[in-house]
DNA sequence: GATTTTTCATAGGATTACTATTATTTTGTA
DNA sequence: TACAAAATAATAGTAATCCTATGAAAAATC
């Protein structure tokens, strides 16, 4: 049983658009795996003061230390009801990091559009990477400045945990490998002759992750510093790092 | 309080060698932090039991599903005696993953003694970073094979808390620390000019798990395949991201 | 206005993550 | 060998976590 593959779902989690019924502004909705929920968060009010307040709570409190019964308290609910959304907080947290991963796809998708040297969409890309939080998208109950901080401190539990090989055949991890697949292929235009494409995406991505979280906590692991908001010493490591690995090849 | 700096110890866990009283055989003893455990582990037959059984424990489980119960009725023991060593299984795991990082360390010094050349030491530390079970060490009860698979599943987590700063300063880290600044070191005799030494070498320590566990649970993530025992795929994926890196300087 | 669905309130059970107490065993030392 | 000190085991217990179940109230849909 629940041997499913996800041939009928998109790959790419797709970030449809429509039009809130009220004002005319538009609203984006990020449609993720559906084996992800039990209820469709978003498409309730108690759904998306989970969400809400969930980014909000696990960033306060960490993984470990962040419960149902936590957050229940937090948007006056019942851990009953946030079950009904969530099988437990681990599914919650892929939910949460395919979200942030198919919004990164997404703002690269728009980006890039137009853009036809690589070199220039590869920049772009890792300058999204690092720094997604710039532009707010237009979903009120996300904050997606507060959910790069739960990415970068959590997201690697997401796979790292014994049921991989289960939520992997489930479509768990779709989002975060259409993204490191599409950065390959930028890769794969720049220098066809890379050998590692999907590893030096998944490197950048990683990096990305790790060197501000090294800035922040464990600054001796790293050579880069961050004060404040101004995330460009990353952006020049991640750029560094890439394009040396691309030109290599040319230089030989 | 609990404001203390590890000055009185080496920042390097030692490797200290002394005579088994019976058999002439040499016997490691790996001198970690303090502040890792209660009572240290390695100096009773019930602590060096629990730290064997909670490595095969937590290759079996992983980190979620161990609990020092569990671990307990293994070992025919009980909770209580357990909690006399290790404060909680986190602490469990932040010492098996600095004694796993001080082993790595030791295995450079020995490989590389004599070595004078910095190329050549990089390249066996390179191997000694992915593939560092081929040689048992002389402490029966390490498996170093199962402890090197719990370190590529869970060592993220051992920094990836909300008390990795309170936890940084009691020095839980300076293990992996030490073992990233002289790599670092060596990358920096073999190019004096490369400006981040301690991100590429933290970057290869993470690579080095990353594209294991990748290979095994998520293939699409990377570019390499490993079947079996054999690791030079993953050692050549190091290997190319290192040199390439360094290179690039003179290539300029 | 009736029906279905969603949410709430409450309860409870198995397990976890500890702490405490006392008895017993082991070990170190005089 | 005998005594003291320390380590371990046995037992108990508490608060919290991670769920599941159920019936009632509220909301949405037809």
């Amino acid at each position: 049983m629940a041997k499913k593959y996800p041939t009928t779902k998109p790959d790419v989690a797709k970030v449809e658009s429509g039009y809130a019924p009220a004002s005319a502004s538009i609203t984006l909705k990020v449609q993720l795996n559906e084996q992800l929920y039990l209820r469709d968060p978003q498409e309730s009010r108690l759904g998306r003061n989970i969400i809400r307040n969930s980014i909000v709570l696990l960033d306060e409190l960490g993984l470990e230390e962040f419960t149902f019964k936590k957050l229940a308290i937090r948007i006056e609910s019942t851990e009953a009801s946030v079950y009904r959304y969530f099988a437990n907080k681990h599914t919650l947290l892929v939910y949460l990091a395919s979200y942030y991963w198919a919004w990164i796809r997404y703002r690269i998708e728009i980006e890039n559009h137009n853009i036809t040297n690589p070199v220039q969409q590869l920049d772009r890309i890792l300058n999204i990477l690092v720094d997604a939080t710039r532009i707010q998208l237009d979903v009120e109950f996300i904050n997606m400045a507060v959910l790069h901080r739960i990415v970068v401190a959590e997201s690697t539990k997401v796979y790292h945990t014994k049921l991989v090989d289960h939520e992997n055949q489930q479509g768990f991890f779709t989002t975060y490998k259409a993204l490191c697949w599409h950065i390959a292929e930028v890769l794969t235009l720049i220098q066809p002759e890379y050998p590692y494409p999907k590893a030096l995406a998944t490197t950048l991505m990683e990096m990305a992750k790790n060197h501000i979280y090294f800035a922040h906590h464990l600054p001796r692991l790293t050579d880069i510093s961050i004060t404040g908001e101004d995330y460009q010493p990353a952006i020049a490591l991640l750029r560094h790092f890439a394009f040396t690995q691309l030109n290599s090849e040319v230089a030989k």
